[in-house]
This record gives C-alpha cells, structure tokens and sequence, in this order.
DNA sequence: CAAATATACTCAAACGTTTGTATAGTTTGA
DNA sequence: TCAAACTATACAAACGTTTGAGTATATTTG
C-alpha cells in the first residue's frame, strides 16, 4: 500500500534454502516437482515460497537454460487492425504454450529493423517472427538469426532469399477476385495503386491485377498504375492526379485499405459518386473499411489465423531443436467482401 | 542464404580473450570504451567483435547487472487506436534511451493480468506501465511490484488505492464538455453508457455527465444510464432498448467509441436520424469515429502524449534508483471533437 | 548377512557478463 | 636512485538458477 521503506533484498532460492536448511539445488527442484524430492519437501518448499512471495529470477534461469521463454516479433505498425489481429493471434497460442512475446514497431524503418533484430538476437529470444517494413530492401540483418540458430518465420512481407518458413496470403488470387469482381460491375478502366514491387506481397497483387485484366482482355495502361507508399495522404494525392487526367479511370483498387481511404475521401470531397462513377476497393480488410460511407470492397486476410500459423510454426521448430526441420510455407486464400463501394448497377 | 550447418557454438567474450590474449573483464571493459583499456585493445576487440559477428548476451549482462533495459506494457488490447498511440509514444521515448518494451495484452481479463504481472516481475524488466483491465477490481497483485521495487505507473485505468504515478486525462472535463455541448445543441433527454464504476475512468466521465445536466438543471433519469463493458454489440443492444422505450432519449453519450458505435449502427439500421432525431457521442477519439457515416463527435485524449509522459516519468523514477521520489500524478485536459453526429440544427 | 538397489539429498560447476581489487610494468619526482 | 604514482592488464567473485555427479542412509534381495 505505502511501500514499506526497507530496503527489501529479493528473496532467492537460496533463502528458501537456507530456511528449510537444504540446498539451492534441491529448492529448485522442488519447486518444480520433481519426483527426486521427497513429497513433504516440495510441499514445504512451495509453500514458503508462497509466504515469502518468491518470484523466481527467470533472467538467471534464462542464462543457465540458454532459453527465455520468450518470441520477439517485428512488424511495421501495431496499430493496423491487421498486424494487432496477427500479434493477437500469435500471442494466444504462445501464452498457452508458457511463451512471451515481446513486441516491437519498425515503423517501416530499415534502419530500426536492424537495431530491434539485434536486440532480439542479445535477448536471447527463442524464435523471432517478422513482417518486413515497407522500405525494407535489404535483407542481410537476418543471416546472425538463422546463425545464432533462432527460429526465424516470415509472414505478410517476407524475405524471399531466405530459406524459412512463411505463412502468407495468396495475394495473387485476392487481387485478382477483387479486380475480377470490379470488371464484372461493369468497371473498364480500373486504376492501381502499389507499393515498392521488392515486397513480395505488392508484386504479387499487381500481378493479380494484371491477370484479371489479361483474363478479359482488357489492355494495361501504365499511366494509371501508380507505385507510392500507400498512407491515407498518398493515397488521397494519387486520387487528384487520376482524376485530372483526360482519360480518368472508372475505378481504383488500391493494394492497401489506408490508401483506398485516401482516395475515397478525395471522391467525396470532390463529390465523385462512388460508386456509380468511381468504383473502389482496398485490401486487408481494416475495421474501418466496414464503417465509411460508402462501405468500402475489401480483401480479408484471416489475420488471426496468420498469427495462430506463425505461433504453431514456431512451437514446431522450437521442438525440433534446429535440426533438421524442413522451411514450410503456409499459403492462405483471401476472401474478397463485396460492399457498397464498388455495387455498381451493371451497365 | 542457406545455413550453414556447423553446430556454431555462439561466440562469447571468452572466446574473443582468447584469440586477442587476454581476458574477459578487459573485453568487457575494451567493448565499452572504458578509459582504463589501452586504445589499442580497444579497437582490436571491438573489430574482433565485428569480425566474429559477436552478439552480447543481454541475458548474462541482465543477471549481473540486474538491469534488463526492458520496461512491461500492460494494457487491455493493443488494436485499439488509443492503446497503440499511447504504447507508440511509449516506445519513442523508451527506444531513444536503450530501453525496449514488451507489450502484454490482458484482454480484459483479470487473470491474465495478474499472470503477465507476475510474468513481468520474474523477466526483471525495468519498469512497468498499466493501464488496468476492465475486469479489475482487486490491485493486490501490483503489490508485489512495488516490494521488487520495480517503477510502477498507471495510466488511462488507474488503482486509485496505490501511491505511485499515473498519467491520466481529466474525464470528468472530458464528459462535460461533450455533454455540454449536447445539450447546447438542443438535445433535452441525453442517456449514458457507463463502464464499471470501480475504475476511475467510468465514475469520472459519468460524474462529468451528471455536472452537465445539473448545470443545466436537467433532472438525471436513472432509466436512461445505462451500465454495459462497452463493446460495440452492447452499444447495439444498449440503443435498441432506449428506443424502445415510451420516452426514449433524444441523445445518447457513450463513454466509449465502441459502444457509441454499435448504438450508431443500430439506429443507422432502423432509419433513425442522426443528428435530427438522436444525438450521439463517444469518447477516445477512435479513427474510425471520423470514417462513419455521420462522423462521430468524440473526445480526444492526447494518447501519444500520455505514452511520453508515461516514458519519461518511467526514466525518471529508474533514475533515482526507486530512492525518495514522490509519486506524481499528471492530468492532461481532453479535447472535445465536434462532428456531425452530434451537429444538429438548434431547436 | 553382505551386496545390490532405492531414496533423498548435497556438491560443485556452469551459463556469460561485470566489477572491485590485485599485480605487474613503467614513469615520475625530489 | 628509490619510493610514489600511474597505466594496463589479470584475477576472482558475483548475479540466481539448473544439472550432472556424488554420497549417505535406508531398503530390498538372494
């Protein structure tokens, strides 16, 4: 309550030891029940334990075991309903397994990226789980992880040279349902915003773009694919420019929802009908996307899924003690949700 | 690239005096430029370490300097805006100091509070920020921080019970000025969602609530308070009720966006009016409060603000080695957000 | 009844750093 | 020139736990 003002030394299983007049060794083993202890000691033991409020040192037992219990992850953002699903996915199986996790935001920094690896790899974490930052080009900061031999899993954005396990959407298939679903509505000149084509997950969506308008013929024109960095502001500048071109688009799918919302916001400011005039669609399925006006068509990505994959994953290769584990990729099919944004009366 | 498959045994400080001819404590003492290491030492050992791709191990460094550079987050969910603003904030200030964070999730949940707590005090992080779950009603398990004498600060949901720092904002202003502002727009029949009232934050906002309609000498009606774990499925079900009573509210102020939310839709649903027949409020300032159709009027605050405040409050106390500081509480004033939702034309 | 076997412990080393103290070797000063 | 002072390094203990090996006592076995 008042936070009495002795100078309280942590108690150890040495004090324990010394109370009971035995051995840290067999303190330890007591505590954990182990069958080398005679039943009235481990009583004993646990419960001094519990009196004298003892929390065992698990940095001490981190260093003696060479494990901490612990899984650092390293996505961009934490705010992105679609990383916070992911981690909480992740974090669900990894309590139940007696696992930590320990989480950290490059913010789409390289630079920061490489630091929290290091860090990671000095706190002796027992896997690491990343999704690559948007600028990330680089990927040499992971080699000391797979040296260290740190179980290392990729999801989302992930390291295409390295030979690890991936759990990722089919990217491909998603934008090619949201493109195909927006020529269905009748849409012919469909624009695309993309991010940097290093990122596995952007090339792979515009090559979903690219093959639903192959698949109905319909020709590419470059000047309306647009490569940015996908934010809300980028996004809503990207939608100036279409919108004054001679030729504008009749829809935008936008490999990224915070961009979709962007654009949709120019649309309305500039009271560009959506989506009677302009159709639209975003991908990964951010809560918010259900809430704007017009609902905005989306690709849902089964985050939660992807984190209890990564989880799963981990624990496997954990067990296995890397050794002769085999790098799996986990690939899932996205699901296209069709809303108000691009249900267009069909011409 | 492919992993080399020698069983490398990780490399140590040991193993660096060795190959330069000397011994542990010099390394140590060479790798962090102490003066009284020749320059020459210095150099050769830190481009050893280089070479070598030597990793520190912060888990040894931990247990003998009993420091881990590691502050505890405890916060309900990290997917919500205000949460992961405030852990943003958190982070730059930690990060920038050579602190890292481990972010832990209650869900609400009181157990998995107290287990993340004791999880916390075993990994012997620095320092711990909480905001308390929504379930908490009993802080008797952040007694034990306080014996660890392990800096300890609230922020947002606070243990009012316990001496230590908290970082809060000033709810009852907060409400009032919402309400205020409510009824000024012509609204005469305001209901309330409140949260449990053992947490500060709830009591506080609905005090302000209840000062708004008193300064305005507007009767309270019990009938129209309603208490709910403001999720947005309770807002739901919360409005439908209000509506379906003989005098139904013409407005209703929800301490909570998720729940304003789930009262929003239900009445978008039933072609209710808003703002012409029924006002609606939230509070924190959630993104998607300014995507929804009509924008939600709200009340910021200042997440990012309170995650540095907390930061260096945090630095602060770790500084004075938990020796004769005195708690501080630091009260930061909202900011009432006034959208459509709430704009109606005054009667 | 001696020998083998269980039982319940104790001992000591180890994990990888850090840090106070000791010890060479070198320089300085009167 | 010899003690004092400094420089650069070595030594050893410590942080708190875990674990393999060792030991004394009690119990079983042929």
């Amino acid at each position: 309550m008042n936070g009495s003002h002795r100078m309280s030394k942590r108690i150890t299983i040495l004090d324990l030891a010394k109370r009971l007049n035995t051995t840290p060794s067999t303190i330890s083993r007591a505590l954990r029940d182990h069958p080398g202890v005679s039943k009235s000691l481990r009583e004993a033991a646990k419960s001094l334990a519990r009196e004298l409020n003892y929390q065992p040192n698990s940095v001490a037992s981190g260093l003696r075991k060479g494990k901490s219990y612990t899984i650092g992850i390293v996505v961009p953002h934490i705010n992105r309903d679609f990383f916070s699903n992911v981690i909480s996915g992740i974090e669900d199986i990894a309590s139940d397994n007696g696992y930590k996790v320990m989480i950290c935001q490059s913010h789409d920094n390289e630079e920061k990226e490489k630091q929290y690896i290091n860090t990671l790899v000095s706190a002796r974490v027992d896997g690491i789980i990343v999704s690559l930052g948007m600028n990330t080009e680089d990927c040499s900061h992971f080699e000391q992880v797979l040296n260290a031999r740190i179980p290392l899993i990729f999801f989302d954005r992930v390291c295409e040279q390295m030979d690890v396990s991936r759990i990722l959407n089919d990217d491909t298939e998603g934008s090619f349902k949201a493109v195909s679903h927006m020529i269905e509505m009748g849409y012919k000149r469909i624009a695309y915003f993309s991010g940097p084509e290093y990122l596995n997950v952007y090339r792979d969506r515009k090559n979903g773009y690219l093959k639903a308008l192959q698949n109905n013929s319909i020709e590419v024109d470059k000047a309306i694919i647009v490569h940015h960095d996908l934010t809300q502001e980028t996004g809503w500048k990207a939608a100036e420019k279409l919108m004054k071109m001679r030729n504008r688009p009749d829809a935008i799918f936008s490999s990224s929802d915070f961009a979709a919302l962007g654009a949709l916001l120019y649309l309305r400011e500039n009271n560009v009908r959506i989506p009677e005039e302009v159709g639209i669609a975003g991908f990964s399925n951010e809560k918010f996307t259900s809430l704007v006006n017009p609902a905005l068509t989306t690709v849902d990505q089964h985050s939660n899924e992807i984190g209890t994959f990564c989880a799963k994953q981990f624990l496997e290769e954990v067990e296995l003690n890397n050794e002769n584990y085999v790098p799996r990729k986990i690939i899932l099919n996205p699901r296209l949700i069709i809303r108000e944004s691009t249900k267009r009366i069909k011409e």
